[in-house]
DNA sequence: TCTATTGACTTGTATAAACAAGTTGACTAT
DNA sequence: ATAGTCAACTTGTTTATACAAGTCAATAGA
């Protein structure tokens, strides 16, 4: 029920890093002495590392220490992807005040060419969300979700005007465990025109993704249209050795 | 010296998972089968599986087994970065006939505006190098990069023709450990309209990124400029859960 | 028939220990 | 002085073990 070990030590760590403790460059303490002052065995220290080096964070060196990698100067972006993080998340994280319009709420049933788009078996009763994601008075993203009916058969407009997200887990006791995401620029349709300010681009950064709950069901296919100027995303990756 | 256990093990799921011995939905045997027939530590296979999971083909569930949640389908766009390839890499695992231009090197030196750009240090001598790539004779990746000298002082043209990474691993025996990258959408630069193919379309998908070596010198500032209906982008992310 | 419990599975976390292998600096012998 | 060796670090891999916790079906009891 708590929280495991790994976890706090994982986020002092990543604190200490985003607060310039540890400036880009530094190396951290070896893992032993992490092992003293955390009270635990190698391992567990060695699975927070692992997760910081995943995040791009840490670079760990074969004999000689853990490095730091992380320069705040080079993350000022609006939003970075880095994670499965629901749009207000990513807001509340980057402490901006946002708004959700919900332009349109409506149940379908996946044909074949539904089918191909989202990944849904054809026949599955959907609801079809479209929400426009504000920031300030600056629309800056057109999010087109469609949702497994028979995990949310209570899915309504309020709802979807607040968080989804915070329903599923929250309300239904959800968990939501991954998501794959695919990035695209594409030319703008007449939906990111009328809703967008577009400011005279015709073309829309495109992440499009399938979210699976934990009994591996999945249960949600989106697609957010982002004003390009505004949004990046970093995702970190190790190499593979080659064999 | 010889690979890890644990590397043939990731490799053999791979294969049935890639292959369809394992279809969409199916779970894997249980972790202590796997055990009996590998003769290794739960451990050991955990972390091949771990391996899987991060890469989106995998989804563990508490108590009830693996599930396999990749289908061959959804997987076909031409390059899908889930790791750190060269362009000729990732071509040739798509076993395609590719071709690179080489049509700009030169030694440049970091100025306030590039390091901003880049990420190295204002006085750093860089290579700059240019390439267009191609996919038969359709160029489909503008590729800009600067390159650290200080790291492969004999780096030249030819290099660049062929396989610069190719060059860093094999000559140098450098080792390439960790990317941060970084993806948008911007309006056509001249240097597209030039070289690239895009039959009327005025954007290209950006991905920019930062690469280290084992020493934790970020030896490579990489910028490529892909033609937008050619490429997507595949990252499998696992959900924090809230604390 | 229905409900509750148990027990046998599954994956998740953590400890402890050993050895492999890369790095670094000090020390030694030439 | 210089090159080589060694010892003391570092991270990387693997084994073995134990227990926690989620799932599921069979079984026992009402």
């Amino acid at each position: 029920m708590p929280s495991p070990k790994y976890e706090p030590i994982y986020k002092e760590i990543r604190n200490e890093i985003l607060s310039g403790v540890y400036a880009y460059g530094d190396y951290l303490p070896s893992e032993n002495e992490y092992t003293q002052k955390y009270g635990c065995t190698r391992n567990t220290i060695r699975r927070a590392i692992g997760l910081l080096t995943s995040e791009g964070l840490l670079l760990p060196q074969h004999g000689r220490g853990v490095q730091v990698i992380y320069s705040p100067d080079t993350g000022k972006s609006l939003f970075t992807v880095g994670g499965i993080e629901s749009f207000s998340e990513a807001a509340s994280r980057n402490s901006l005040r946002v708004k959700t319009r919900v332009v349109g709420f409506e149940e379908v049933t996946a044909d074949e060419q539904l089918s191909i788009k989202t990944g849904f078996d054809p026949g599955k009763e959907l609801f079809h969300v479209q929400r426009i994601r504000q920031f300030g008075n600056k629309p800056i993203i057109f999010d087109e979700n469609w949702f497994l009916k028979s995990e949310m058969p209570e899915l309504n407009e309020k709802i979807a005007a607040a968080s989804i997200y915070r329903y599923l887990e929250m309300e239904l006791g959800m968990t939501i465990t991954t998501s794959k995401r695919r990035v695209s620029a594409e030319q703008a349709i007449p939906e990111d025109i009328q809703y967008l300010d577009l400011h005279g681009l015709d073309f829309v950064l495109v992440v499009s993704g399938q979210v699976f709950n934990s009994r591996g069901v999945m249960f949600e296919f989106t697609q957010s249209r982002h004003v390009p100027d505004r949004v990046c995303f970093i995702e970190s990756a190790v190499r593979q050795k080659i064999s």
